[in-house]
DNA sequence: GTGTGGGAGAGAAACGTTTCGCCAAAGGGG
DNA sequence: CCCCTTTGGCGAAACGTTTCTCTCCCACAC
């Protein structure tokens, strides 16, 4: 049998309200307070956090949401968040909803199910309709990576992101740049297509042709297709931005199946690992991901000890432009 | 105001005991189903999960220790386990050991104050003692690629797999063979080096030279470093297995900084996403890691309800050779 | 007609904490 | 020396479920 408070009492003649103030950092004295770590100690005692949980309306939980586990983006954002979280004392229930946005909607309930004080999430696209059952509840919500209105957001300021990129490429010469970006389904898509427009506008002087910009597959495959594609065009481009991971190791691929006089420039996104292993070893817009984790999870403790102002907070932090070997 | 029991019973009529009853499929009449389920959706219910944790002594949860969150092998884990897990109503607490053995035991005290219901684990070493407070609380515990005695544990067959490498490639005519592989400290290390040697004594008639196998540190600068050092043995292996996916990485990153003419052959671990990226296009033992995760969470809800021999299981998996380009 | 058994429901007691209201003693300022 | 506040402590009532024990009722077999 596991102890409780009442064996706690029985071997110290203390009440539970006092064991209580002593596990929730009260005022004690302290002979008591060695009578209550002895008897614990003997007792190998463990404070239940269910019990105390139905009391103090607090489970202790966040909830996780991610559109996809097997990114490493999506773990990094995971690992450092967890540590974050669990330092201060937070358990953390994590949720893969695969990029399907009824799973989404379903790992929402589910969490809400679990009484989870607090929710982070990566959602699948722009619609923040599934998280009304938080709402309903008053559990927070921390998106991130994506801006939804009315809901904390932790982001990068993806349009400079790409206007760096562009801008080490024009400097280099080139004037027909291509864009391996998805659909505009997602903020951070449309956020980075819109730079990548502007920021092409605004050194050359000219838009973009959009066959060089037109939406590929979220995926290495969409990265592939999209680089073979554009190469394939009458005036096809000298340089190349890749707007995501997935697209930087598609288009790497779909190069390495070329011959190398036919590279153009490739401008990749995060992972620093590949880059030293991928050839041509691309420049890398690199995202400063712990940081974003971090941010996310002081965001969801701040809000949870009821601090922080009432309208929703945005959070925008910058990326870096890590030179590559080959691709200026 | 969040609804419970108690406004379904003031707007039913019906006993707290048969609302439960209808919540936990008992016996309940159809027009009292119906009430429930009336005044339910009217009140926006959710059945509170840590008031009924409390109670019937079940959190709904299960904590998942892993060594490192940044592999891909273990987010499969991760990302299957959960999927299955919620299925059967189990939040997965996630929780990031770092590698540390001290950080896992904090870990593991952690999620047992949490009271989750089992726990899984991908432990950092050999050394189970940190179970102990799992264990004292008849918390069970699954250990997932580890052998752990007295643990429940899902593996691969290790030395099965290293031995079909050793096949192919004898096969092809190797005969010196090195081992990128890491210390002895953990199992699978340990069965793989061991697997190694036996294989190339069965095939070879010889026992490797041991300068062919030494330990490398367990990743990437490891697998970078250990083939650098192979190739400039005064007798190089012409073929090199390595026994995971962060030496098979650094291997290749190595040979990518060498002229392809002194390429040896290559035989490395896991991640087929990679292997269509990376040259030379190694033979890879591929492990059935969703498999591995699969049965692993069907064995903590085996365990979960009670089912199950007293003794502890293990569940061995095999690999898979999947024949690369320029290997053989 | 009389047991018997099970279905359906009710009341009340858990489960292990936190917290509310109350009290006694100690400390401090006038 | 008295009043007021603070400190440390106590008992009891929550928190929202599940579960134990009872009762009622009806169908069924004998």
């Amino acid at each position: 049998m596991v102890a409780t408070y009442k064996d706690i009492r029985r071997m110290t003649g203390l009440s539970l309200a006092t064991i209580s103030k002593y596990y929730n950092g009260g005022n004690v004295l302290g002979p008591n307070r060695e009578l209550i770590e002895k008897a614990a100690t003997a007792l190998d005692y463990q404070l239940n956090n269910v019990a105390r949980g139905l009391r103090s309306r607090r489970s202790m939980t966040v909830g996780v949401i991610l559109d996809e586990l097997d990114s490493s983006f999506n773990t990094t954002i995971v690992s450092r968040m967890e540590e974050r979280l669990r330092e201060a004392g937070y358990g953390t229930i994590i949720c893969d909803s695969r990029k399907d946005a009824e799973a989404q909607a379903d790992v929402l309930r589910f969490l809400v199910g679990k009484m989870v004080d607090a929710i982070v999430v990566v959602p699948v696209d722009d619609d923040t309709s599934f998280l009304a059952p938080a709402r309903d509840r008053d559990v927070p919500v921390v998106a991130v990576d994506r801006l939804m209105p009315g809901t904390d957001s932790v982001i990068i300021d993806n349009r400079a992101a790409i206007a760096s990129a562009i801008q080490l490429l024009t400097h280099a010469g080139h004037t027909t740049i291509g864009l391996l970006a998805g659909p505009d389904t997602t903020y951070t898509m449309r956020e980075r297509r819109a730079g990548f427009r502007d920021a092409v506008q605004d050194r050359t002087g000219l838009l973009p042709r959009s066959e060089l910009m037109t939406p590929e597959d979220v995926s290495i495959e969409g990265g592939y297709a999209g680089l073979r594609r554009l190469l394939r065009l009458s005036a096809p481009p000298t340089a190349v931005v890749c707007a995501n991971y997935g697209f930087t190791l598609g288009a790497t691929i779909a190069l390495n199946e070329l011959g190398q006089e036919s590279w153009p420039a490739l401008v990749g996104f995060d992972n620093l690992e590949l880059a030293r292993l991928i050839r041509p070893r691309p420049t890398l817009v690199t995202q400063p991901i712990e940081a974003l984790a971090l941010e996310a999870a002081e965001l969801v403790l701040q809000r949870l000890s009821g601090a922080g102002p009432d309208e929703s907070v945005t959070i925008t932090l910058e990326t870096t432009l890590l030179v590559g070997h080959e691709s200026t």
